[in-house]
DNA sequence: CTGAAAGCGCTTACAG
DNA sequence: CTGAAAGCGCTTACAG
């Protein structure tokens, strides 16, 4: 048994530093944030006398006077999705370089959740919220727009203009994934999809069907298929382009999780993934070099499109300026799970 | 482009609402937080009042006279650890039902980074702290218990009298693992462990020695290899087990990552999993079931590690009283990585 | 039950 | 260059 009875001990304040250093406190205020309208010589004997006091200076105070609190709510359906939490991991990167804390805050998909989440973050007077949520409701925009803050919006599925946004450049990356198929000899390639209605899967169908056209294939409607964006959904939309009378030879999955779960369909159906089938997926999560065969995919630059965020967010506050939309380049990453095609 | 100015709009404050109702602020305050002290009728009316005006309170201004933020801070080695981010997912879980926000940090295991880390939290007078980093300085409890706030590990490599802590009941998690090896009928069995000096490898290794005795095993020191905790280590690991007079029939890894480096050492060598070798991890993460074959694993309830060393949090926000040391079970989970061995 | 007063720990005009 | 005063938006004794 411990206790935390003893824990609470009166934190020293700007006075009391004042008070030993004999100047007022207004001083002490201005020598700690190095203003130049205090004296160089007592400036730094009273940082010197606040050190050894081992001050720490209140950042809800200051952020009440000042109405800025230098923090940023992060709001994504799950910290647990790998991909969020790589986007995570890069706004914090930059966020805490800027001594910006962030606030984090799973939606899990929930409207209930969300709109507590975002009121949460308002009562704490964030002063912006970026959303990294692979699913968000379509009616969350709106909602965080009326929060009169800076919103940064990443790869999100119901892009609004009145909100910035990086989002990963879908059309040339999927162009890039579908051409290395046809480069490999496959004529017969099917499209995995997610839900419909999302924005990135309409983007990424439109680059595969970009891709045939420019290589004068035709384009044939049941070699579409759609999953859930998990590996589940990606067994199921196999099964079905397994049962057509002549299933393809490659198939470009919406995202990895698909791409694993129509992997592991084929060879639980005694096929082989590159023998019978090729399999791209999109994301290149960690998960995508250990499974078997390690996947053919399209590398979303993660860590790097958080930062990008982030980067954007300081911009909007300091001039309040900033283009609408970042596009980022997604980069082929050629494994294992794609090779010429057996028959034609 | 578009711009953050018009953002600039005044918060409706207690003062705002208190003219709406003609009434004092201090009564508006009370009604909003359904003090016994208000008139019924006139707290309903107020509440009303303030609803329709869109007011929300500031929370910075109330942690400033209250003392408590509401805030606690979590910091994490990297939340792109998809262990970490299952526990961290746990935590906000609860923390968000009881009204708390929770503060993310990365630390990157890099000593300069927590220090920071630890001063921000302290400035933004954090309620209390959690740490789930899977490789924390040793130097770092110390620095943390200095805050005066309740703090709670999960998962410590280090041990300290002085804060609270969830850890996985290492021993006879790793006891029934080497159990199921035993019982396939595996005699020599390998322990492959993380770093030296690690308070969960001396505990997994512990279970280990413990499993054989029970089986009136011999101990036998070289099956005892130690990887980095991640896949490359287990792979290096492999190799010395590998390249023994006798090498191994079965592997207890110590975790996931490490046991995924030496399936895959294995089976590059073109050895086959369990045919072979039967391999054992440690953690259950999602890519445990999804490496080929699948991982048979111990499962730490990481989720309910996170929502547990919240609820203990709470609890020392209140009463200031709990058990120092909460320990969590583990699971055994049988996939294809083990069967019985060939030869013996 | 209600309001006037004080104060949380800062920052920022305003005088000097 | 320095300090006294005011105020950020709340909560909490204290009177009544």
């Amino acid at each position: 048994m411990s206790t935390s009875r003893d824990l609470e001990m009166k934190q020293i304040s700007i006075k009391d530093v004042a008070r030993a250093a004999h100047v007022s406190h207004p001083t002490v205020s201005r020598a700690l944030r190095f203003s130049p309208l205090v004296n160089a010589k007592t400036a730094e004997r009273i940082r010197d006398i606040a050190g050894r006091m081992g001050y720490q200076p209140n950042a809800v105070a200051r952020g009440l006077v000042t109405k800025k609190t230098g923090t940023i709510g992060v709001v994504v359906t799950s910290i647990s999705d790998p991909f969020i939490a790589d986007v995570v991991s890069g706004i914090e990167e930059v966020a805490n370089d800027h001594a910006y804390s962030v606030f984090l805050a799973n939606s899990n998909a929930d409207p209930a959740r969300e709109i507590k989440v975002v009121q949460s973050f308002q009562e704490r007077r964030v002063d912006g919220i970026l959303v990294a949520a692979s699913r968000v409701g379509a009616l969350y925009v709106p909602l965080l727009s009326r929060l009169r803050v800076p919103i940064v919006l990443i790869n999100n599925q119901h892009p609004d203009e009145f909100v910035h946004s990086v989002v990963i450049d879908n059309v040339p990356a999927s162009i890039s994934a579908v051409q290395h198929l046809i480069g490999l000899g496959h004529r017969r390639i099917a499209y995995m999809g997610d839900q419909f209605g999302f924005h990135s899967d309409t983007e990424r169908f439109a680059g595969y069907r970009q891709a045939l056209t420019l290589a004068d294939y035709p384009f044939l409607p049941e070699l579409v298929v759609h999953g859930d964006g998990k590996p589940e959904g990606g067994g199921q939309a196999m099964d079905k382009l397994l049962a057509l009378p002549a299933p393809p030879t490659a198939v470009f999955c919406y995202n990895d999780m698909t791409a694993i779960g129509a992997l592991r369909r084929i060879r639980s159906r005694g096929l082989s993934v590159p023998g019978d089938i090729s399999i791209v997926g999109f994301d290149d999560l960690f998960i995508a070099s250990y499974v078997d065969p390690p996947l053919t995919t399209v590398r979303q630059p993660k860590q790097p499109m958080g930062r990008m965020a982030m980067e954007i967010m300081l911009k909007l506050l300091s001039d309040g300026q900033h283009e609408t939309i970042i596009r980022m380049q997604g980069e082929l990453v050629v494994r294992a799970s794609t090779a010429p095609p057996k028959r034609n």
